[in-house]
DNA sequence: TGGAAACCCTGAAGTAGGTATAGAGTCAAC
DNA sequence: GTTGACTCTATACCTACTTCAGGGTTTCCA
């Protein structure tokens, strides 16, 4: 099956088939004469394989390190759960994150509750003020990503 | 002062703020002889709101416009309480993404409860299966960002 | 048969919000 | 006078793609 074939039947753009092609996530294809690629249902495992841990929002890091150790079927899957068990930390963590920050923008939003002149503005005040805790220098936090 | 103490006393890396700068976030910094920037307190109350908004995880783009609004004093403050709202509104939805996601890895790591061998590893199994819902060419959804 | 639409190719650049690195100049202290 | 801490510019790197430029190929329809 051609590229764009392989794009349909596993949800994906074709140009992203190429990037995971240059990534070793898929392995090479191989070419016809007219040197486009050629793909066996293997292929189609696999890259629905992945795009399923991408759903999970899993990294492409994640990812490599499930494939590669389904290739071994008789070691154990410890390394598995471990994988999957810290990815679930990630997002709970996440969601406690934002959880937070979502408390954070109500209180600041309840300070203008009637539109007036931005002079007079809570919300503006509240945000010229300096941060509530101490949150300075936090390298480890960072910044909350991802709304967007 | 130099961009070091600035740096210190918003908690920003230096570099973050010639970046702030390069973005015209921050104005251009007067220079000292030795093309050193030097910063006025006026700059310590802007890059602090920024950092401020960022911690609220708004994008630059939010910052710039929340900037925008707060130079005109007389106006109506109706466009940032409408910018907040709307940013309130991401961050609801992110955490609805991230708890529906948390669900769907619980169940799949139920699937494998205690180790046993690569071959019969009920979340390698789950992973391998086609996703559950038909979600496949969601351009909308895209991917769930952000939590590493 | 011919020409347009739809497909495929490569390589490079762009996205957000920084972070890191290289290579060089400056300044204060010992 | 030299060590270390600071500053400068310019450039590359990060994630996971997406978009674009500039081609070649195949397929469909009149």
């Amino acid at each position: 099956m051609k590229i764009g074939e392989l794009a349909e039947v596993t949800g994906t753009a074709v140009e992203t088939i190429r990037f995971y092609e240059r990534e070793a996530l898929l392995p090479p294809a191989a070419r016809a004469e007219n040197n486009y690629r050629m793909y066996l249902p293997e292929h189609v495992e696999r890259l629905a394989f992945i795009r399923r841990c991408r759903t999970l929002d899993m990294t492409l890091d994640e990812v490599r390190s499930l494939l590669k150790l389904r290739q071994e079927p008789a070691q154990s899957c410890d390394e598995i759960n471990a994988l999957l068990d810290a990815h679930m930390d990630h997002v709970a963590h996440r969601i406690k994150e934002l959880e937070a920050l979502a408390l954070e923008l109500k209180a600041i939003r309840a300070h203008c509750a009637t539109p007036r002149a931005m002079a007079d503005c809570g919300i503006l005040h509240e945000l010229q003020s300096a941060m509530p805790a101490e949150s300075a220098p936090t390298r480890a936090r960072r910044h909350v990503h991802g709304t967007h």
